[in-house]
DNA sequence: ACCGTTGTACGACGCACGTCGTACGAGCCT
DNA sequence: AGGCTCGTACGACGTGCGTCGTACAACGGT
């Protein structure tokens, strides 16, 4: 059947989308790995503290604000960063947030929050 | 007495609390103004779709994620961005959130979301 | 053919957040 | 002093989101 996955255009990437995506840490930690990474890095790759199900959710919610790409390879799910398509439109925004997030991630981080 | 608005150290300012901050459509139109207009606008010289109460709850998530100073000046109170601190925490964030919450703004935007 | 692997679908649950209205406080002006 | 303006405090309410477990689907290997 399908196993098609749904991408948004590139035009279609929305701000509002694209924030509140990045708003999660669970996501954060996705991109930076991610970003880390080589590409095609399987959802099973990730050591996320949540369970299986709320990853899926989160990754999905990753590709539907555009922020990467999702293409079956077997069972497994290759996932990359859309790095090209989010700084067309939004300009430095996305590295920074992991930038941002790898740094705070090393550091001692002053104050976790939340 | 007190009078006293609470902001926290640039040192203390979060990645999770800026991004939970700036995922705010309304958050982000405060700091659009804030930062196409002068520095030391009162909250009265925003145009929000919301109620007052609303509003003070904005302003104080804001300056609570570290984004934004207040001070009073006679009952009312001015605004002003904390570039400095932020950029030197986050280098390119607010400023490309800033700039692509512009764009979508007087663009026609692909897609509103929400 | 079977089973293991990988991810999805579907409820369900709890909490946090955005929203509001009303009542109040602090300061300015006449 | 009185009233006006600007913002806060305090509940209260609805909804959306992150979380989970269980059941299921697709694919690959043995």
């Amino acid at each position: 059947m399908a196993r098609e996955l749904t991408h948004p255009a590139a035009a279609d990437v929305s701000l509002d989308a694209v924030l509140a995506a990045l708003a999660d840490p669970v996501r954060r930690t996705i991109l930076a790995q991610l970003a880390r990474g080589h590409d095609d890095q399987a959802c099973i790759a990730f050591e996320l503290p949540v369970s299986k199900s709320t990853s899926t959710h989160h990754f999905r919610v990753l590709r539907e604000a555009g922020l990467i790409t999702q293409r079956y390879e077997g069972t497994a799910i290759l996932n990359a960063l859309r790095t090209d398509d989010v700084e067309a439109r939004f300009p430095g925004l996305v590295s920074s947030v992991i930038e941002a997030e790898r740094r705070a991630r090393s550091d001692g981080g002053a104050s976790a929050a939340r």
